[in-house]
DNA sequence: CAGGATATGTGCAGAGACTGCATTTTTGCA
DNA sequence: TGCAAAAATGCAGTCTCTGCACATATCCTG
């Protein structure tokens, strides 16, 4: 199934966790900066060097599964009708993740937070962002049946991504008062009149309305 | 007038320049991480402490006049009458800066592909761009009046910055085969519809409330 | 269940970015 | 010219991250 194995994979995995506990708890507690990788390593009881099997640096410690996030989207997205516009998916989709993301509003702060204070941590998360753009934009093309000269899927990723990240800051400075789904909807729909009309698969311009 | 003393200023910005173009010759030559600090700092005749002195970072060397550009676009965007939209403001003001980057693709394709090769670097470059969405965003909260909880700015501004990167990216990829500010104005055109009417002061589309 | 194949953990040595601090050199100016 | 501010430099040290050799744990096959 979803387990490729017994023991030696429990064991990676329940390491990799504990790892990400222990740096996040003293990140909180001492700073970012304050913190080596000794320390995380001790606290999760294992040698400095083999931090580095898990992570390959410091920053990733933070922002550990984006890609599994990135794997949802496009999963949200394939899910979609084939007839939809790619604009109107896009939104279906990030709202679907946004739903995601209520959950665990509290760790989504606490990274918040480090990233605030952290300018590296923040480079590399964006950083991920633009892979999630190149991969988002080459589904896009896919899904649009364009070149690969056409500048569209690229445009609609980076809005879209945009978008999201806008919606995501916007709700965690807010307190959460409204919920992320229908913030990111909402984004979505004040930019979908001009986007549905160049990304309708079938041309007839009529979708969110 | 912009020139605040003689000698001392003159020999600065010269010892500056010359760092960026040694290390970018280096960079080009033997790879962005196999130059070490020391070789640009002897290349330029300077010790390698004194490089910290002139550049917080590696990764700044690349991007060295980014705050310039922040600005000009800043600038460009309050030369723009207050009566017309925000999006289109941006519109004009994203063109207007193409058009200066238009007169050194030479130097933004070096950048680029050190950029492409270079994660650090290109995460820099993300950061910097976070803070020109930062200021932009502020920037066009004071236009269009909105108070501080409003995400319109904030969407706006993320959305030109996108737009903006998306096309300098196919720009560059394309061979500059169609002039930058077209590909600029023509992205913005794409999503013009949507945001005109919630971005336009004179209030017709009921803005944000 | 033995025992080799393989994956994983670890120690060591070291490169290289970056910092703080004390000191020297350069430049501006009275 | 000579003094004060600014800039350059040297030095010692911290920390992230890497390559390599070796130890240990896990897995799998016979």
């Amino acid at each position: 199934m979803t387990e490729p194995t017994g023991l030696r994979e429990r064991n990676k995995r329940e390491r990799r966790r504990r790892l990400e506990d222990v740096a996040l708890e003293l990140f909180e507690r001492d700073g970012y900066d304050k913190t080596t990788i000794e320390q995380i390593a001790a606290g999760a009881g294992l040698a400095p060097r083999t931090f580095f099997s898990y992570f390959a640096t410091k920053d990733d410690l933070v922002l550990a599964d984006y890609t599994d996030r990135l794997h949802r989207i496009l999963d949200e997205l394939d899910r979609r009708p084939t007839d939809e516009s790619a604009w109107d998916a896009l939104r279906a989709a990030f709202a679907a993740v946004a739903a995601d993301y209520e959950a665990e509003a509290d760790r989504l702060r606490r990274r918040f937070t480090i990233m605030a204070h952290n300018p590296s941590v923040f480079a590399r998360n964006l950083q991920l962002q633009a892979t999630w753009e190149q991969a988002l934009s080459e589904h896009l093309m896919n899904r649009l049946g364009s070149d690969p000269g056409d500048p569209t899927p690229r445009l609609l990723a980076a809005t879209a991504l945009a978008v999201m990240r806008a919606s995501l800051q916007h709700w965690l400075t807010s307190q959460q008062a409204t919920p992320l789904p229908t913030l990111v909807q909402r984004a979505f729909d004040q930019l979908g009149v001009g986007l549905n009309r160049i990304a309708d698969p079938a041309g007839r311009g009529s979708s969110s309305r």
